[in-house]
DNA sequence: CATTGTCTACGAAAGGATTCGTATATAATG
DNA sequence: CATTATATACGAATCCTTTCGTAGACAATG
């Protein structure tokens, strides 16, 4: 069932712009990426190239320049990732995570109203 | 201001066994490690060598059997990975992280009251 | 006191992640 | 059509993490 490795870091800020820019070419992510930190387009090129080889993304290589796509889902790769910080960091306990997550963060008032909610939601599914 | 290199999984490991069981020779936090996976002592020593280099550790080397104690917090340490894996995964918004553990982890009562207690002495906050 | 056990130190192998140079193919341009 | 620009492929260097074998120091034991 698990057929994904974790993305490495490097891999993860590619996904994230294929995430939010759509399926894209090797020079449209190497140019966002750019952006963020000084990077060759071969160096971009290689990383989209392992990432193929692991099913995290897919190409089309009808056309000469090829197209990526990211292959997993942002929000099931998140997942993944709280899991995997849980178990090595928070002793498994997702609780003990949000807890410190909300506790250093600076909340407004709107993002209390949105956790309020989410837990009246939570309540709401227990009593069924 | 940032001393400490971010600590990798397996010295993660150690750090963990280090902050419940407290200063600990190599033997006795490779007995602990052991538990869990499977490792030769001399991997443990030559981590925890690694991590006095990195002064993730202090050890004291008065006896011939050296003692080894975390020199870094556990909270601290929590504190920045889950800003890592939200700079990282999550767009910089922990409360984006915040909804999504809250939303795939399956909630006691308990969680919850302890949630909306916190969420209440962050209301407070904002209201002095 | 020789043997056995336990400790640290050291070095190196193995694997993965990251970076980039170079080669080659192909398209675009003058 | 020659030149230039842009693409992929490939391989290798570098760095980091993880693992462990071996050697040497020292203590404990028979």
């Amino acid at each position: 069932m698990k057929k994904h490795p974790k993305p490495t870091e490097s891999e993860l800020q590619i996904l994230r712009i294929l995430w939010t820019e759509g399926p894209s070419t090797v020079r449209e992510v190497n140019n966002v990426l750019s952006v963020e930190k000084q990077v060759g387009y071969t160096t971009t090129l290689k990383l989209m190239q392992i990432m193929a080889e692991k099913n995290l993304v897919n190409r089309n290589t009808d056309s000469k320049t090829h197209i990526y796509q990211a292959n997993i889902l942002e929000h099931d790769t998140q997942k993944n990732l709280i899991k995997s910080l849980v178990d090595q960091a928070f002793g498994g306990s997702a609780m003990e995570l949000v807890l410190q997550a909300l506790g250093n963060h600076k909340t407004t008032n709107e993002e209390l109203d949105q956790i309020k909610k989410l837990i009246s939601q939570l309540e709401n599914v227990k009593h069924d």
